[in-house]
This record gives structure tokens, sequence and C-alpha cells, in this order.
DNA sequence: ACCACTTTGATTGTTGAACAATACTTCAAT
DNA sequence: ATTGAAGTATTGTTCAACAATCAAAGTGGT
């Protein structure tokens, strides 16, 4: 054991993993869980004397957390009137899904230069989903679709388009909390899904694009279909 | 006048234009801009205590800013060290391109559906840039540059890849502060702006996603040669 | 000169209290 | 029903305090 000496040489980096983080951010991470779970409705309003006192943290540190939530538009922040889970509307839905044909058929199309782990992921996305339906978990389905499209977004192996994913997937969680989709809403696309990432796998990136955008205006157009009927509800 | 009493409804929409806001926005706007015009030079330490001097506000409200600007990246928040003006790698130029090749591209590819005024905003962009070029203005030339790309991505027609793009473009301003571009780097590219923008005017949009994906490569390139250069000198 | 260790000073992290400014509610008056 | 005028609750912002942490200067032994 007269060792080499350079063993810690060896040791995998730790990046940024074990940075400490501020109690802002700890909030931030659990205001945002709960709002993507659906704990907390889109429209509620997050006083901040009595979140403040659940959380055990002072104002000053919960408005940081806030601003945090709010740049991520999961909250809306209302001058002298508080903060509020965002509620998005049809305008957001076309909104998001503009992004979403932007920057994912956009991935997809120069999926050549991807690295095949990056196309690994989007298979194994697939699985999960369907093993979640083998279940009957349609909890799972949802969170395996999500999976899929940041997969998807993965193919550009850019911290800052997976950033982008994050967010948007996470405000369209919020959309179908506002309408209540149900819950077999994902169910029909896991085929579809799987068609996607097979020719993904066999190197037919611009086919799978145009699968892809097929995906989406159907998607699109149920989610808005959804909202008008809740328009005329009103 | 007995009036038809339902003029109020034609009213336009103000939206949020008289919107107050809070000192921590304005504040955030001030600092954003001091470090897009390299006031503020990347890396430079923000002392809580001193820019809460100087502009008149408390530690907390400028905390609340600088969680703003963080977000956006313009800002890096190291804990229990303080929070520093950005200062872009080589490995963020990598990536900065990655989301312009997706966004910008996906967004010329998809241009067909734009309507004629977002395609006018790029014609104005390269007009821009023309006149100051005959004036000798470089540092017009630069803004004319950005004006064009914001317009590009703005033929997508969506605030939230407008957002986007602010956001991308600003940090690529970071970019030139951190290796002391020469004022003339734009220059070259005018012409070559002109002709993309000719060929979306004529409706060939996927002919000028090629041409844009030629500026993409050589710009990267040379901003990548350029820190390169600087590796060397440390 | 060089290494480990302590001490000191400065800065950030977070809290709690305070006050002004604004919004919401209630209720009276027309 | 609409308007106006309190009164109350909440947000916006500041300030002062203290703990936690980091950076730098010293201290001593070799």
């Amino acid at each position: 054991m007269t060792a080499t000496g350079d063993w810690i040489d060896n040791l995998p980096d730790v990046g940024g993993e074990l940075e400490r983080s501020s109690t802002a951010e700890r909030v931030a991470d659990l205001l945002r869980g709960h709002i993507i779970d659906g704990v907390l409705a889109p429209g509620a309003r997050l006083s901040e004397e009595r979140i403040g006192k659940k959380f055990r943290v002072s104002r000053n540190t919960l408005r940081e957390a806030f601003r945090l939530l709010g740049h991520e538009r999961l909250l809306v922040h209302e001058f002298n009137r508080g903060v509020f889970v965002a509620k998005p509307d049809a305008a957001d839905v076309v909104d998001l899904f503009r992004v979403r044909r932007t920057v994912e058929l956009g991935a997809v199309r120069a999926g050549g230069d991807a690295p095949p782990e990056a196309v690994a992921a989007i298979g194994a996305a697939v699985e999960q989903g369907e093993r979640a339906r083998e279940r009957g978990d349609w909890e799972g389905i949802g969170t395996a679709n999500m999976a899929f499209h940041r997969a998807v977004g993965g193919l550009v192996g850019s911290p800052r388009i997976d950033e982008m994913m994050r967010q948007i997937l996470a405000e369209l969680r919020l959309v179908f909390h506002v309408m209540a989709a149900p819950r077999e809403f994902y169910e029909p696309y896991l085929d579809r899904n799987r068609a996607i990432y097979e020719l993904m796998a066999a190197g037919a990136f611009d086919t799978a694009a145009e699968e892809l955008a097929g995906y989406f205006d159907i998607a699109e157009r149920q989610l808005l279909d959804a909202f008008t009927g809740l328009a005329r509800r009103d």
C-alpha cells in the first residue's frame, strides 16, 4: 500500500452536487413540488404570513422564493395584491405548444448529432410508460410522458434547453390542473411515443419529427377544446 | 348622445401597461443594463452593502433583485460568498449556440406561418444595421445585429420565445465583454443578414435557414478561437 | 522559507419588528 | 343599486440584530 498516491484524482467530479443551498431555494423547491402536484390549486393566493408561519421562514426569505417561482411562471406576482399560483388560459396553451414545436421539433430534426445515450434515454421513458400502463398506473403514465418529452429536449445536449423544457413541462402540468384533465389523457399517446422512438432509433429523425408534429396538433386541439368547454361554463 | 352605453367595452385592453413595478424589479432593470453595457465587468463581485448604499435600497430588496438576475444567468450566486457578474466560458458559448440553432433555425423554418409584420421587422433590423454602418457607428451595428436575431425569434409569435431570445442575447453580450471583442466584429455579417432577410421575404424559408446555419458555424468558430486564445494567456 | 493552526475581520444568511402604502371590507347615506 | 367614507388586513420596504461562513493576517514550530 505504498500507493500511487493519485487515487484522489480518480474520484468522480462532484460538480455542484453537494452545494449547500439557501433557505429560499429549498422553500422554492417545496412550493414548486406542491404546485406541480396540484396541492396548491391554480389561482390560489399565497399569503406571506401564513406560508411563512407554515414553513418557519421569515417573510423576506419567502419573498426571495416567490421571485424564483415567479420567474418560472409558476407564480404570478400582482403588485400590492400578492402572489398567486399561475392559472394558464387558452392563450398560454397556444403559446406553450408554439414553444414545444420550436424546441422539440428542432431537437428531433437535429437528433442525428446526438449521442446514442440521449436516444436511449427516450426509449427508457417509453418503456417506463408501458410498464405503468401494465400496472394501470395513470399517474405513472403521465410522469413517463413528461420524461419522454424531457428526453426529447435532451437530444440537443444543452443545459439551457434542459432547463427550458423543465419549465415548459411544469407549466403544462398546471394546465392539466386548471382543466382537471382525465387521468387517462396520456394513455392514447403511449403507442405514438413508441413509434416516434423507434423511428429515431432507426435514424429516421425527420420522419420522427413529422410524427411528433402530428402529436402536437392533436394534443393541442384536445386541450383547447377542453378550455372552450370551461369558458362556456363561466 | 343618449348613448348605446357599451362604448366602454370597445376600449382597448390596457393589459399590464400601467403596472406599477416593485423596487426590486427596477433595481434588477438597472443592474441588467449595467451588466449588458459592460459597466459591471464579468466576474465582478456585487457587494450587498455597497450596491445597497449606492441605490438606496435595503439589503433585502437588493437580494430579491439578485434572485431575478441570477435566474437570467447574468449573475451567479455562490453561497456564503456573494453574487458575481457571470463570466461565460467556452462551454457556455457552445451551449448558447446550441440553443440558438434550435430556436432560431426552428423559427425560420416555420417562418411561412408567421405574419408579414414579423418578417418586416427583420427587414427593419437589417436596414437599421446598414444605416449604422454608413455612420461608422460600430456600437449601432452590434445593437442592430441583436435586433435582427430578436426579430428572427419573433417569427414564432410567442412571448415565451421572445423572452428566451432576450435572455440568450443578453448572455451573448456578456461573452463579448469577457473576450473584449473588437467593435467591428459584427460588420462582416451585415450583408449576410440582408441575404437571409431577402430569402425570407421571398418565401424561401428553408434556404434562409441554411444560410443562418452557416452564420452560426462561422460566428461560433470565431468566438471559440478567441476564447482559446484567452485560455493560453492564463 | 514552509507548513499547520488560530485569530481576527468582513460579508453573507436569516430573522423579527416596524412603518408606510395599498387593497379589501363594511356600512352608512343618498 | 351606487357612491363615499371609515376601518382592517396585507403587501412593500427598511432597519437592526445575530449566527454562520469565508478570507486574510498572524503565530509558532521546523
